[in-house]
DNA sequence: CGCATTAGTGATACCTGGTATCATTTTATC
DNA sequence: GATAAAATGATACCAGGTATCACTAATGCG
């Protein structure tokens, strides 16, 4: 679920993107993109197909995974049970993960890459790539102190 | 493998900490951990228990959470294929990993903690930990241009 | 030392996240 | 509408890891 927009309009977004690289628009695809633009914050593929159980779980995989390469969604793996799927901003980005409720909020931290670049050109290698994903507890979730079912990666 | 001490060495460093943690020191936990610090770089449970067979697939698990646990071995998760364990420093810090060699450097940037203290006190979060994880190809895999077998996460 | 207590082991079966196969269906294009 | 290519989904399978539980062995005490 996309702030700001429908579920539809998110939906839509997501199709245009298949398309425009060629790929088909079928029911199963239509009804999984569906359901994954409905997904408040982060979700399971075990989640999303509960959704629309009349697509196959292969096809459910397969999809995750084509929408994550085209970078339309991200993967979060957590140390303990099933990685989570989220909508995704197509720019570089970290994670900030509510440990609680599972909600995850991207952001962006330019000094992050700059020290990343530092580090790089005084030890003489080449940087492909990096990941930065920080576990805290929402505002929100402070109040609460209740149990989180599935911790991140410490 | 740690540099500077021998293999014998850094295994009875980890069965000290086991000791006093109040864990047997049993046979199979001996052998493993001397294949644990015999291991160059970031190994995988079935590299490991490659090297000692004769201990039960599930001890190999076991032990391995449980040195995790205690803070002795990090467990770098790869985007393919099986996640990778590596001797840890006590202290928090992040990973350089070589995408083509696999070799994983420990490294501290205080820069990167000030930096998440100030994103925290400005969003009203309480941060319980974060990870950074650089992917890069090292000086000495930059002349070969080969190819890297489990890509880390993106 | 000898024994009791208890932690640890490992064979087995099982679970979960995900993939290969492949006959069948559906889409896009002409 | 015919056609060719892409997608689907049932099925079987794989990998990393865990629960069970009868058995083994480290420890600690007398
Ligand atoms: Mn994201
Ligand atoms: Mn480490
Ligand atoms: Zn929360
Ligand atoms: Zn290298």
């Amino acid at each position: 679920m996309i702030p700001g927009i429908t579920n539809a309009q998110g939906a839509s977004l997501l199709l245009e993107a298949l398309a425009q690289r060629g790929m088909r628009l079928t029911g199963p695809r239509r009804r999984l993109v569906e359901a994954i633009a409905s997904q408040k914050g982060l979700f399971t593929a075990e989640g999303v197909h509960s959704v629309v159980p009349e697509v196959g779980r292969a096809t459910v995989f397969r999809t995750l995974k084509t929408l994550v390469g085209m970078g339309l969604l991200c993967r979060v793996p957590m140390e303990h049970g099933a990685p989570r799927y989220g909508l995704a901003s197509r720019l570089h980005h970290h994670h900030l993960v509510c440990v609680a409720c599972g909600e995850v909020r991207d952001f962006v931290r330019p000094e992050v890459e700059a020290i990343l670049h530092r580090l790089a050109s005084s030890a003489d290698l080449r940087v492909l790539g990096h990941r930065l994903e920080v576990y805290v507890l929402c505002a929100h979730c402070q109040q609460k102190e209740g149990a989180c079912s599935a911790l991140p990666l410490a």
